[in-house]
DNA sequence: TCACTTTTGACAATGATTATCACTGAGAAT
DNA sequence: ATTCTCAGTGATAATCATTGTCAAAAGTGA
C-alpha cells in the first residue's frame, strides 16, 4: 500500500508548551475552562479555543487521560500511565486521582461480550468518592 | 423524628401515561430528544420539556435507567431490573442493552476505596460494542 | 531568508438541557 | 358533581460547554 499519511508530527508552538506544563503542575481532573483559567491566571494568553484543541489532540496519543462527568462536562489531567489502559480512582470534591488497574474486570468484559455476540468492544469504569482530605475539611 | 417529607405521589397525566407506554415499547436506549419524536410521530402532542422532566424524574426513582455516552448526551431506557443495582452491555448502533451484574466489582471497588479513604463512594461501569445483528448488518 | 503549513484566537454558531411562567387538569375534599 | 389547589404542562427563551470560522501569526524544512 501508499504511505498511510503519517501523522503530521505537532508543532511546538508556546501555547503547546504553556499548557503541558500547567498540566504537569497537578495531578487534578480538571475541564478545559478550569485549566484555561489556571493559565490566565499564571499570566499566559493562550485562547480558549487552543486549550479544548490542544486537550484533544493529547488526549488521543494518550498523553492526558480524559473523562466524562455525570454531568457531561470532559476533565483532562496529565497521566503517568503513559499508553496504558486504566481506570481512575477520583476524588469529586478536589479532582485528584489514583490510576488503578482491574485486570480481571477487563477479562471479564471480553468474555461476556464474545458470549453475547458483540464486537469491538469498549467500555467506561470510573470510581469516585471524596478523598481523605476532602472528607476531613468537611466536604 | 417527624415526617420526614413524604414523596408528593406524582400524579398520572396522559402525557405521563404516554411516555411510560412508549418506554415500554422497546429495550433501547434512546435520548430524550428520540423518544420525543417517537412520541409525536405516535401522535401524541407530549411537549419536549416534558418528556425531559419525566424521564428525569423517573431515572430518580429507579423506574428507567440512565447512561451518558462518551459525547455527554443522557440515554434512557425502561429497565426491567427495578431497583437493583446493575450494569448494562449495549449496542452503540441499535441502543439494545443487556443488564449485567458483577458483584465481585462491586466488592473490588468498594476494599479498594476504603483502603486509601475514600467516602462516599460511586462508581460507573458501562459496556459498549456492537451487536450481533448490527454487525451481520455490516456496521 | 522563503515558502509552505500548522496553529492560533476572537467571536459566532451549535445543540443538548434547563429555566420561565401563564395556563391546565388530577385528584382530594366537600 | 362542584370546587379548590397546586403539581404538571408546553411554547419559548436562556444556558453553557463545546465546536466552527477564517484571517493573521508562527513553526519548520529547504
Ligand atoms: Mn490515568
Ligand atoms: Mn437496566
Ligand atoms: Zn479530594
Ligand atoms: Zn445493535
Amino acid at each position: 500500500m501508499t504511505d498511510a499519511k503519517a501523522s503530521p508530527a505537532p508543532r511546538m508552538t508556546k501555547q503547546r508548551a504553556a499548557i503541558l506544563d500547567v498540566l504537569d503542575g497537578t495531578d487534578e481532573f480538571r475541564s478545559a475552562q478550569a485549566w484555561h483559567d489556571l493559565l490566565r491566571h499564571d499570566g499566559s494568553s493562550v485562547g480558549l479555543a487552543t486549550v479544548y484543541r490542544s486537550l484533544q489532540a493529547l488526549a488521543e496519543t494518550g498523553e492526558v487521560d480524559a473523562i466524562v462527568t455525570s454531568s457531561g462536562e470532559t476533565l483532562y489531567r496529565r497521566c503517568g500511565a503513559v499508553n496504558e489502559h486504566h481506570h481512575h480512582l477520583r476524588c469529586r470534591v478536589c479532582g485528584t486521582a489514583d490510576d488503578i488497574e482491574v485486570p480481571e474486570f477487563e477479562e471479564w468484559a471480553a468474555r461476556i461480550a464474545s458470549e453475547r455476540g458483540f464486537a469491538r468492544m469498549d467500555h467506561t469504569v470510573e470510581i469516585t468518592g471524596v478523598c481523605a482530605d476532602c472528607t476531613a475539611k468537611g466536604h
